[in-house]
DNA sequence: AGATATTAAGATATTTTTATCCTATTTAAA
DNA sequence: TTTAAATAGGATAAAAATATCTTAATATCT
């Protein structure tokens, strides 16, 4: 079974986890695609993304090319990445860790993804 | 079987949600509590929380009354508000509509809790 | 009535996040 | 070799979130 997990996305890593999601669709067809391209396709401003995967690039998340035909794709190794890893490399792993309203019950053994139903203050 | 939701709350949101947890505790005792020891027991600013008090208590989310031996309380009535209205009175509902990550199978009917396990990108 | 302790409210300050600008560097095609 | 198109990198700007300050209003105790 799988365990649903939702979350709020700081917009710098929603826009990394959507364009490494299209680039990585694009490189499965052999196609390197550059910034513009990617921020029509995945409705992020141009520039920002271009910031964000210049620093996903560094870390070795993707690849880039300079000049002219250049741009980003991803191997098929580096497409192995987790978007967890991602996320990580973005907005730190505070996400994966403690339940965010810090009770008494969450703890690293329990890390309390926060109980949310009809759970009320008074019970 | 309960939905387990993980959520990254904006800060405001996080105090917001452990001063009302506390002083519905201490309502149920009779106890009125005031700004220094919420905050000290929530472990949050002073004067933040304050605020933020200020306008949950307007919104009619807990009572306060001003003056020496004042502070804030909660009645039984209000002690049975759900923690999810007060989150969508600080953050707003945008964090229970779509999947953050904004893919192509995410929708209003389908609105994708992001599965998140071992996906990689490349699958 | 006076002193003290509390919330209310509006203004302001600080920090973080999001976004843009400008110039340099690189590459490929003409 | 020149030109055009692309990323790299550093600086800056704008917006939003977080935090504090100051004064006013209110309530209680002595």
């Amino acid at each position: 079974m799988w365990l649903q997990l939702m979350f709020m996305l700081s917009k710098t890593c929603e826009y990394a986890l959507r364009a490494m999601i299209y680039v990585a669709q694009q490189s499965r067809n052999g196609k390197v695609v550059n910034i513009k391209e990617i921020s029509e396709n995945i409705d992020s401003p141009e520039l920002f993304i271009g910031k964000i995967l210049q620093g996903l690039s560094k870390q070795g998340f993707l690849k880039s090319s300079k000049g002219r035909y250049g741009g980003f794709f991803i191997s098929e190794k580096d497409a192995k990445t987790s978007l967890a890893d991602i996320i990580i490399a973005i907005d730190g792993d505070k996400m994966f860790k403690g339940c965010g309203v810090g009770l008494a019950y969450c703890s690293d053994i329990n890390p309390a993804p926060f109980i949310m139903n009809i759970k009320q203050l008074g019970v």
